[in-house]
RNA sequence: GCGGUCGUAGUCUAGCCUGGUUAGGACCCCGGCUUCCCAAGCCGGGUACUCGGGUUCAAAUCCCGGCGACCGCACCA
């Protein structure tokens, strides 16, 4: 029998449970947008939460939402109308496609800037020109054709006035600079943030939540004094170990990483941003957090022609995934004065920043660091990483903050006002704005089980003694330990609980139970 | 976009080759009985042949096309 893995399981799971699915299943689907149901949507609130707690709110990074839809001049100015469009040619006997530029660049000895300017007639002329054919079996090339990626859109009702799903929130950020740096009173270092929706039209999506048309990222542009790049912070991460995969190393086809320090890297120049390796710190604590140990991530570098074109430096952060292997889920670009010089350019908008000094005070164009997020593939990776085995049950070991349901009520069974008890305790809980569930269907170990999938860490049963003395049980869904606790005592605890600030022998009185059943 | 494989209830699947079944099973879900703590048991219930066309007396089954999925190639700024 096929051995499932565990992208199938937790698929399979996903659907059943309510976590996520493909859309417009009922017309047939269409691949890269996914809709998260009850619980991915919940799951995916926490999940962003956590990231604000943990990635912006010490740093003091503020949060803005622009709109998804953005004119063309903005696109055009940022580069991304030129270079989100790829010109491809097919090759007409093997049918593979390839990148037109790549060919005449590798074969017939062009430079980038060079391709950059070609027309597609051109590009068809040069490779003829050049004699270029399929490297792969020597055959001749169909008409090269332009295939963009951002989704193209008009604005009103004029034909004319386009528009294109922004690729990336960045841009959002970039275009309001100085309406934030102004409420930010002109201070810097200034970190911006954005979570939200962008769209990618990519050719052939796959991968299930990994790689979507439609998607939620999280975009941090981080600004800073060009002549005042130090990062303050950095000794709070200064010993935390990197997994790097260096660019010079990958050119000799080695990916073995190699592990140094945040110091180490910085001091030796191989990340050549303070800031970057501080963010990159982060971003490895946090997947850490999410379930991802250390071994399980590391950070490769980006090779020049495989950056983006503001990049000047670039790590991905990836992650170790069952079926994909190493998967991107974080990029962290040094992007330098790139965005806001094209932007000011293109608008004639003043987008600089002064600074005052002994000789009189300069203007310049602040530069970004930014550590970027693909959050569904967050939301993907926390499950994949939190998916256990118990007894030949499925257990979800998602963190008690992020998990979507907190804490699930069972009457043990279903009479002599045990019901009611239960109810009672219900809605006393999400009163106090807990996320609670309600299960009275099955046997008590059935609805264990089921809360066990879903990774709800707290089962709390009422049985006959809470009848005489207001306790219930309280059940871990780790250990499968269970205190008893009075009622009136829960709030407080669990509070303390879900901040993480008591553990969960700290809610009640541990009880054994015998082991028969 | 190309090649290979594939599409049956909420999920996983049998059946397809060799057309004719009340389309079977498992899990799951719901209701009832039972049940003082880990998917127990009993009774009852639930949902399916991806879509369209064709061949045929008859199509889940054969043929063509669409859509979608998975794997490989390409692509992933």
């Amino acid at each position: 029998m096929k051995q499932k893995d565990k992208y199938e399981i937790i698929s399979e799971m996903a659907k059943r449970r309510g976590y996520f699915w493909p859309s417009y299943e009922i017309y047939g689907g269409i691949s890269g947008f996914l809709t998260f149901g009850p619980l991915g949507s919940l799951l995916k609130k926490r999940l962003e939460d956590k990231f604000r707690r943990f990635y912006l709110q010490p740093l003091a990074i503020l949060e803005i939402e622009t709109s998804v839809i953005m004119p063309g001049n903005v696109l055009e100015a940022s580069g991304h109308v030129e270079n989100f469009k790829e010109p491809t040619v097919e090759c007409t006997k093997c049918q593979r496609k390839f990148r037109a530029d790549h060919l005449l660049q590798e074969f017939g000895k062009m430079t980038d800037t060079e391709t950059e300017k070609l027309t597609l007639q051109d590009i068809m002329d040069e490779l003829k020109n050049r004699n270029i054919r399929c490297p792969e079996c020597g055959g001749t090339f169909s008409k090269a054709e332009q295939f963009m990626t951002m989704f193209a859109t008009t604005i009103g009702p004029y034909s004319d006035s386009v528009g294109y799903g922004r690729p990336e929130a960045a841009q959002g950020i970039f275009v309001e600079f100085k309406r934030i740096f102004e409420s930010a009173r002109g201070r810097l270092p200034l970190g911006v943030a954005q979570i939200g929706r962008v769209l990618r039209n990519e050719i052939s999506p796959r991968q299930g939540p990994i790689r979507l048309r439609e998607f939620t990222i999280i975009d941090i542009e981080f600004f800073l004094d060009p002549e005042d790049k130090k990062c303050l912070v950095l000794k709070e991460v200064e010993n935390e170990t990197l997994r790097l995969v260096l660019a010079e190393n990958k050119m000799k086809d080695n990916t073995e990483p190699v592990t140094v320090t945040v110091k180490e890297a910085v001091s030796k120049g191989i990340i050549k941003e303070e800031w970057q390796a501080y963010f990159m710190a982060l971003a490895k604590r946090f997947l850490v957090e999410l379930g991802v140990p250390e071994e399980q991530q590391r950070f490769i570098e980006k090779l020049e022609w495989e950056r983006a074109h503001y990049s000047v430096q670039g790590f991905d952060q990836e992650v170790y995934l069952e079926r994909w292997g190493w998967t991107e889920v974080s990029g962290h670009n040094y992007r330098t004065d790139y965005d806001l010089s094209r932007h000011m350019k293109a608008s004639g908008v003043d987008l600089t920043a002064f600074k005052e000094s002994e000789s009189g005070g300069r203007r310049f164009v602040p530069h970004v660091i930014e550590p970027s997020f693909g959050l569904d593939r967050l939301v993907y990776v926390a499950l994949e990483y939190a998916y256990t085995k118990r007894n030949k049950r499925t257990l979800l070991s998602l963190s008690r903050d992020l998990a979507p349901i907190q804490m699930s009520v069972f009457p043990l069974v279903n009479k002599d006002g045990l019901l009611e008890k239960a109810d009672e305790v219900y809605h006393r809980l999400t009163n106090e704005g807990f996320t609670v569930d309600w299960d009275s269907s099955g046997s008590i170990g059935r609805r264990y089980a089921r809360a066990d999938e879903v990774g709800t860490p707290l089962g709390i049963t009422i049985d006959y003694t809470t009848l005489e003395d207001g306790t219930v049980t309280l059940r871990d869904r780790d250990s499968w330990k269970q205190v008893r606790s009075n009622i009136d005592n829960l709030p407080d605890l669990l509070h303390a609980y879900f901040r993480n600030k008591i553990d969960f022998e700290d809610l009640g009185q541990l009880i054994e139970r015998r082991k028969d059943g």
